[in-house]
RNA sequence: GGGCUCGUAGCUCAGCUGGAUAGAGCACCUCCCUUCUAAGGAGGCGGUCUCAGGUUCGAAUCCUGACGGGCUCACCA
């Protein structure tokens, strides 16, 4: 429709201006609540060249287009605006289209290039979180997005299974586990912890005991005990220690951190971890035995929090296996002079000719920092998959800097695609009583979370008693399709950009802009169309204003798939819907449908109801949210 | 301190490639179930779009500055 006025205003530019237009004059809005009329052409891009005023020169192009397309009913010029009114045939057209289309607003299968979706990466000590939730529900319906658009998707993770923090829980298992009546340590087979749990446990145990023993040095370097400590860590404390004169609150707290960090350089714990290190990294026999056995723990733990969560991945990448990759990218690019080694042997980049700082690539004792196992899982992607066209990385926005960089060297190495990896940059989820903090213990754990809002549902799901029919399974598969459908538009209505609260509180609600409202519109669409039973054909019927309206929100589903891909955006896909459900809900309230006694205006409604619970149901696939048939 | 980013109703958020009188939900107040699911609908209350300049026919939207919040600038990940 925009585009048929759109060429014709281009085509006919001349005899209607008087010159040739550029096509970003023609701009189009949606006509107001209180002006009549579907579409609006602004017309003060046009007001100079004729020379008129804006209402005489909306008055011609509309003329003009009414006279040539006859889907233009009639039209309306208000202070500038040309208003058209459709006819209700083109709505009813279009109804009828997409009627017949079980895709509509997809575009084919594979019509478009490969992207890989990057998403979840998780810290395998440390349980997934509220965060993890945002990032996780964000990248599975980026990637579903995506696919919706036509190009085929590679959904991926990598997984941060190796470094100084794996061995610090490692350490803390074996040398702070219980051992039980049979002489054996904790293990989710023996405990009522799942896997993930259980070694997150031992990483906090790691970080006490280590601030144990750290404080027991600290006590005795004040008391003047310094024996078997360097020459250049006593000195190091004294310079610290009497620097505290002098100073105010703040600066003293800061101080005391880096005596806290020098004592914790000091404990044998942390020597011993990174013992453990080196002998992982030469592969240890009983060091890899224990890391294979965590390990395998955490990662049965996440497979039942991703089950809960209702996301996968085509293929998992490991930081154990790319880090190898990244180290062989770095001494390539040493020889080719894009790195340059310094005297202690650290590795770096210059990014000066950028306006930005170097930035190490592999420390001086040659093992791999973050940015090194980056540089070698992109790599290692465009050799699995040579049709590669672009990955998507799903990951907060505390690593925008990372990213930069990231795509800064993978460029500089000469890798063309670098341009088209992308960083889906996300904001916090903020709890009402601020960031949260793992030392606080305000993290909100993804489990306990989605158990809540299942529970939540449930309990709303029985009060209301709409469902008593239905078997404990399906019942249990409703409560779980409520509460999830309710978490994830929660956390995905926001644009993705921003940063969010997160009020637990109110977690799951069930009234307004959200999931189960959205979801309890389409189970009622359901119930209407069983009690319908068939459908038949209609004829010579016309449209209410609510019904057209529906029709012209439901035309733009098709262009709203293309912008939330091209902007990365689950909440475009969350609000459009929601207000897909206002107007039909408008709409049920207004008029009649099984009751109508018009036949053909009963099919008409019937016809548009369907449509609706189907773009509903797309929408929230879309979304990683099922919809019920009843609820 | 440098860089990035955000600031819209009491609260949570839309709107931001410049366009008409800035929109929703929650909360609060009225109404509507002998209508097909009231997890619904209709209405009311509520705004100096942080502030100050600038660009122009027109600025919440673009530019500059100030103020306030967040992130970041590790041989951490």
């Amino acid at each position: 429709m925009e585009n048929e006025i759109k060429s014709l205003l281009l085509d006919n530019a001349k005899a209607l201006f008087g010159e040739i237009i550029d096509e970003k004059l023609i701009q189009f809005q949606k006509t107001r609540k209180d002006v009549e009329g579907d579409l609006t052409l602004v017309i003060f891009p046009f007001v100079k060249m004729l020379k008129c005023s804006p209402s005489e020169a909306g008055e011609k192009i509309g003329v003009f287009l009414q006279s040539k397309l006859d889907f233009i009913k009639s039209h309306n010029v208000v202070s500038g605006f040309l208003n058209f009114t459709i006819s209700d045939e083109y709505w009813l057209t279009q109804l009828s289209k997409m009627n017949k289309d079980s895709r509509h607003g997809y575009a084919p299968e594979n019509s478009k290039s490969t992207l890989m979706v990057e998403y979840s990466s998780p810290n395998t000590n440390k349980p997934l979180h509220l965060g993890h939730l945002r990032n996780n529900f964000l990248g599975y319906s980026v990637a579903e997005i995506l696919k919706a658009n036509g190009h085929k998707v590679v959904k991926t993770q990598i997984v941060n299974d190796r470094g100084i923090h794996i061995c610090k829980s490692m350490l803390a298992w074996e040398r702070f586990s219980p051992l039980n009546s049979k002489g054996e340590r904790e293990s989710p087979e023996n405990t009522v912890l799942k896997g993930d749990k259980l070694v997150g446990k031992y990483y906090v145990e790691f970080d006490k005991q280590l601030n144990k023993e750290a404080n027991e040095i600290i006590a005795s370097w004040e008391t003047g005990e310094f024996d078997g400590f360097a020459d250049y860590v006593v000195d190091e404390f004294n310079r610290l220690d009497s620097s505290k004169s002098a100073k105010n609150e703040k600066s003293i707290d800061g101080i005391n951190t880096k005596i806290k960090d020098l004592a914790k350089n000091e404990t044998g714990l942390l020597r011993d971890a990174k013992e453990m290190l080196v002998k992982w990294e030469g592969r240890d026999p009983q060091v890899y035995l224990l890391w294979t056995t965590m390990n395998s723990w955490v990662y049965k733990g996440f497979e039942s929090t991703y089950k809960a969560m209702g996301v996968d991945f085509d293929q998992l990448y490991f930081e154990s296996d790319t880090y190898v990759v990244g180290k062989d990218l770095i001494a390539d690019g040493l020889k080719k002079g894009i790195f340059f080694k310094k005297e202690d042997k650290s590795v770096w980049i210059d990014l000066s000719d950028e306006g930005l700082d170097a930035k190490l690539v592999l420390r001086s004792d040659g093992t791999a920092v973050y940015m090194t196992q980056d540089l070698g899982t992109a790599f290692d992607r465009y050799r699995d998959f040579p049709d590669l066209n672009g990955i998507i990385y799903t990951v907060g926005n505390e690593q925008d800097y990372h990213f930069k960089i990231l795509f800064l060297i993978l460029k500089k190495l000469g890798f063309t695609w670098a341009e088209n990896c992308y960083h889906l940059s996300y904001g916090m989820v903020d709890l009402p009583t601020g960031r949260m903090k793992s030392r606080e213990g305000t993290v909100v754990d993804a489990d306990d979370l989605m158990a809540d809002v299942v529970a939540q549902a449930k309990e709303m799901t029985q009060e209301r008693g709409h469902i008593e029919e239905l078997s404990t399974e399906d019942k249990n598969a409703l409560y779980e399709l409520i509460g999830m459908g309710g978490l994830k538009y929660y956390l995905m209505k926001v644009d993705p950009k921003k940063s969010m609260m997160f009020n637990p509180e109110d977690s799951i609600e069930l009234n307004g802009n959200t999931g189960p409202f959205i979801q309890y519109t389409h189970a009622r669409i359901k119930s209407l169309l069983n009690k319908a039973g068939s459908i038949e054909e209609y004829l010579n019927v016309s449209l209410r204003e609510e019904e057209s309206e529906i029709i012209k929100h439901l035309t733009h589903f098709p262009a709203l798939i293309s912008e939330a891909g091209k902007a990365h955006s689950p909440a475009l896909i969350a609000n459009y819907t929601y207000d897909l459900v206002k107007l039909y809900n408008h709409f049920y309230q207004s008029v009649y449908i099984l009751k109508e006694e018009n036949e053909d205006l009963k099919n008409m409604r019937l016809i548009l109801s369907k449509n609706v619970a189907k773009v509903i149901a797309s929408a929230m696939s879309l979304l990683g949210i099922k919809v019920p048939e009843k609820m």
